[in-house]
DNA sequence: ACCTGAACACCGTTCAAGT
DNA sequence: ACCTGAACACCGTTCAAGT
């Protein structure tokens, strides 16, 4: 029967997943769906919304049974779990980026860490200023951990797949450090970084 | 007389400013060149490689006429530097992300901002990590400020240009403000971030 | 309503051969 | 040493025409 945006949608990401950002092509796309690549345009207006559409799908739910507790330890959360979301795909950083940048997306993920810091007692615009700053920390950072993992397994000779499986990126053999990169795990050098700036927000609100 | 690869760096920076990174092919710099396409092979090892090297010519000289005084203005001056020297190009946030990911490029940044963190008093290693986590942040962000200028300058149907010319970002006809951005000028906005990350600094070092 | 077929205007990269 | 010519294996998007 016939094809949903849905079913493009999903298609999209395991193609991600798989083969990455670059090899996300329409064609490829509309091949592995058993379609003409004509036939993508009458479920999805072009690329960059499909793209939007992944993203909205990469970041759906990152609320589900937050903790209740202070607002430190919500926004924390938060921000972990938006990295883990991103890194849970692959170029899932670049391609919510990307969306972001480029307002494609629904940018849901703003109004979370904006939610968490007016309940904490900021204005509303420190509130959504200090949201979009660490919602830019985040990108960045995890774009760049995310970058760096796949051309530094590409230097190693690997054929495909970098980190596909969610949630295996940082576990298994070896442990998180690499040759390269020796100060601590990634993800302790992401809460460095993000403990630094809760610790200016704390200062703020004293 | 023959090209050099400075020739090939330059054109494509140029080309860049005018019909930015998407319309940054191989071909079109081989035309603007007046060469055919594979001569540029014979300058540069590919794409990626010379997107490397327009990143550092983008960075390059960004510490130059440093001022003197406490970390915490230094620090907060090269960040702004940092900002200023990627919207002095179109999609020059883009650019050096990406390059900064792949480890292409020389990093140079990097180093500048840990040592006046190492001068500061920090740890090698907090030194590191917080130098990262500000390129990370400054990075984030305007990817996404020149992301959306774009996406919006289109979106108002313009024919091409968005802000090519170094310096002319927020200036000019109209102010800073913008319609759906009602918060604050974007350096308002890039700076209290990064205070918010200085403040965090600071009780660190106490 | 949904998709095919076929085209349009492009890409990055390689490499023998020329000068 | 530096570049041309020509090819290889692709792209995103459009749109008449089919069912």
């Amino acid at each position: 029967m016939a094809l949903t945006s849905k079913d493009v949608v999903d298609a999209a990401i395991a193609i991600l997943d798989e083969y990455g950002l670059g090899d996300l092509t329409m064609r490829r796309l509309a091949t592995a769906l058993g379609v003409q690549p004509g036939a993508l345009y009458w479920h999805v207006a072009n690329k960059q919304a499909l793209l939007g559409a992944v993203a909205d799908t990469i970041l759906d739910g990152l609320d589900d049974d937050m903790p209740a507790g202070d607002w430190d330890l919500r926004f924390n959360e938060l921000a972990h779990r938006l990295r883990a979301a991103l890194l849970a795909h692959r170029d899932g950083a670049e391609v919510v980026a990307a969306a972001h940048a480029l307002r494609t997306g629904r940018g849901s993920t703003l109004v979370l860490l904006t939610q968490v810091l007016t309940d904490a007692g900021f204005t509303a615009v420190e509130a959504e200023l200090a949201a979009l700053a660490v919602l830019h920390y985040v990108l960045g950072h995890t774009v760049d951990e995310q970058g760096h993992a796949q051309s530094a397994a590409l230097a190693a000779g690997e054929a495909s797949q970098v980190s596909a499986s969610p949630g295996a990126t940082e576990g298994a053999a070896g442990g998180p450090q690499t040759a390269d990169d020796p100060l601590l795990g990634e993800t302790a050098r992401f809460g460095f970084g993000l403990s630094v700036f809760v610790d200016g927000l704390r200062a703020r609100l004293a």
